[in-house]
DNA sequence: CTATATATGCTCTAGTTGAGCATTAATAAT
DNA sequence: ATTATTAATGCTCAACTAGAGCATATATAG
């Protein structure tokens, strides 16, 4: 698990970062270890070419080995090798003393959050990190009252006409400002706006503030963590349209507004409850199993079970391998940009 | 440009591999350079933490080196580090003597394909080494011919029943049989099969073989850079349809049926050509120069150009961000599986 | 027996998509 | 000139999809 090599200059590191997800009620959650620096990260270890024939073995068995767990659904994200994005805390555990690391992130998704019983590891909900990504009750505080002018200084601020031309437009663009509104899948576009513009706390920590540094309600993460869970984040995001990938992280049976609220708490706004099941029903994803919840509070609900051998149906002919159908929010920021 | 340090064992090397694409006519190209083993492949180079600030900076760098070619558009791909894929030839030109080269592949695209005056270097049809990827001129025949029924031996030669149920899944999914047809972005789910299965000649050069290696009419190219083309090509299609990519990839102006060629060149599958002017009409994505095109072959075509500033209309006000709308190949091979 | 809280069925309208007919405007071949 | 041939463009039509919301049904908690 470590790599125990004297490291000359320019010795480089590959550190593998995990992003495991799931959702508790209407919770979205990701694991999370308290690094060194006090601050909370992602279960991470450097990949060991001695003894991983690929990434996705090394990371499965450094989780397993951290956390307990074992992995089901996981997917490369992205490899990022900025220099200075790291935190100085960011040598990997083997100690070596590398002149670069370089990350590979991945998402990896989880029907339900087993409960940890390690010391400095938690599920966390995501939007303790991401508190200007969670729509569903509405726009977020946050936005108007501190992002939005924060990043009209960062416009303001620029040196010249087009660079201000350019980070306006990216701004708008990222927080869907004169376009189709918000686009939940641009987590990762909006993170490294308000990293560049200065208003995150590890632009700070980085030494990259140029715009106006901000008391933004704001939970830094490790390194260049909160990087890869927005990451993770956009990413899951905007497959759920595409893939079947939501039942990857629901348990083996649920009521349709099990799946809902599920749904919601990953791409963060709520949805039309009856247009919802509507399209899970004639997308032939699911089947009921003919049990019944009675836990729902009111009306009992039926249950269902994610319909693996789907090949039948009128609607499986078609829709089948695809995701869920959704609409967009089709809002704004209330703050003029 | 190289590593200049002694290796030790377990020492890593990250290679930066670049698809640069283009389009000229109905032509998908990309740019390849004769590598050491008489194959094609990828322009790369080893990635130097000394220098480089970011992954992407020193793909810039090498690119424009060795190619004397400035890169727009640019996107990384993914990253392999699959132990035993890159081929022994693929020891990096710093002649590092590295233990392990992982590879990061990234998407450029050009906006047309300058010759090139390099020796060993060359803009390639990308179907010389995907020839069933291309159903404009309906079913490749060398789908049913010869892959088709080499996947079938593979499947049954599975040891048990869940492992050849496996492998039908995967199979079914990746070439479309009995769901929504064939699904062109899934490229590299097709090639990732075709090597396990033993069928391309990469397969039997890592020494992978298990299936039943074929005689197919097969380019291979050189250490794992098919691998990286097929995730650019799956990429490139699936981005379509939800960014404006493929304006990266025309020239200034262009006639509809300009764009439409270019994008069945991508998509591999032809359009329904009045559709196709509908879409992009209402997309608000382009708008008329004023000037004709004479070299239609037939009455003369309107030019247009990608508008940038699409603000306006009652079109760009939702479609906008997005990419075509386009329709699916709805066909599957025509060889029962 | 009456709120309350969901679950579930259904309808209505506007818009989108897949196909294809018809017409217009160039060039190339009698 | 006339007549193919090749594209560019305009339009229509039916099937389907998506966004909203009304109406009912069936539990549990007073």
């Amino acid at each position: 698990m470590q790599i125990d090599v004297p490291s000359p200059a320019g010795h480089l590191v590959i550190g593998l970062n995990a992003v495991l997800a799931a959702v508790e009620g209407d919770h979205p959650l990701v694991l999370c270890a308290r690094a060194d620096d006090g601050l909370w990260g992602l279960p991470y270890g450097p990949f060991d070419p001695e003894s991983h024939r690929t990434f996705e073995l090394g990371l499965r068995a450094f989780v397993t080995e951290q956390t307990r767990m074992r992995l089901g659904y996981v997917e490369q994200l992205y490899t990022f090798g900025d220099k200075g994005r790291e935190a100085p805390s960011a040598v990997l555990r083997g100690g070596s003393t590398a002149d670069r690391v370089v990350s590979v992130g991945y998402l990896a998704l989880a029907p339900g959050a087993n409960p940890i019983e390690l010391e400095a590891t938690a599920w966390r909900n995501w939007y303790d990190h991401f508190p200007w990504e969670d729509w569903r009750k509405g726009e977020p505080s946050i936005l108007s009252a501190q992002i939005i002018p924060a990043l009209r200084d960062w416009i303001e601020s620029a040196e010249d006409a087009p660079l201000q031309r350019q980070r306006r437009d990216r701004v708008r663009l990222a927080f869907g400002f004169e376009t189709s509104g918000w686009e939940e899948e641009r987590t990762l576009d909006r993170y490294e706006l308000l990293y560049e513009a200065g208003i995150v706390a590890e632009a700070a920590r980085d030494g990259q503030i140029e715009g106006t540094p901000l008391q933004v309600a704001d939970a830094a993460m490790s390194s260049d963590h909160r990087r890869i869970l927005a990451t993770a984040i956009g990413r899951l995001r905007g497959k759920l349209r595409y893939r079947p990938i939501i039942f990857e992280m629901m348990p083996a049976s649920f009521t349709l507004l099990d799946l809902q609220r599920s749904v919601e708490a990953i791409i963060g706004f709520p949805l039309h409850k009856q247009n919802f099941r509507r399209g899970i029903d004639n997308s032939g994803l699911v089947h009921k199993t003919g049990n019944m919840s009675a836990e729902t509070g009111g009306r009992p609900a039926a249950l269902f079970t994610f319909d693996r051998s789907r090949t039948s149906g009128k609607a499986a002919q078609d829709r089948t391998i695809k995701g869920l159908t959704l609409p967009r929010l089709r809002l704004s920021p209330t703050e003029k940009l």
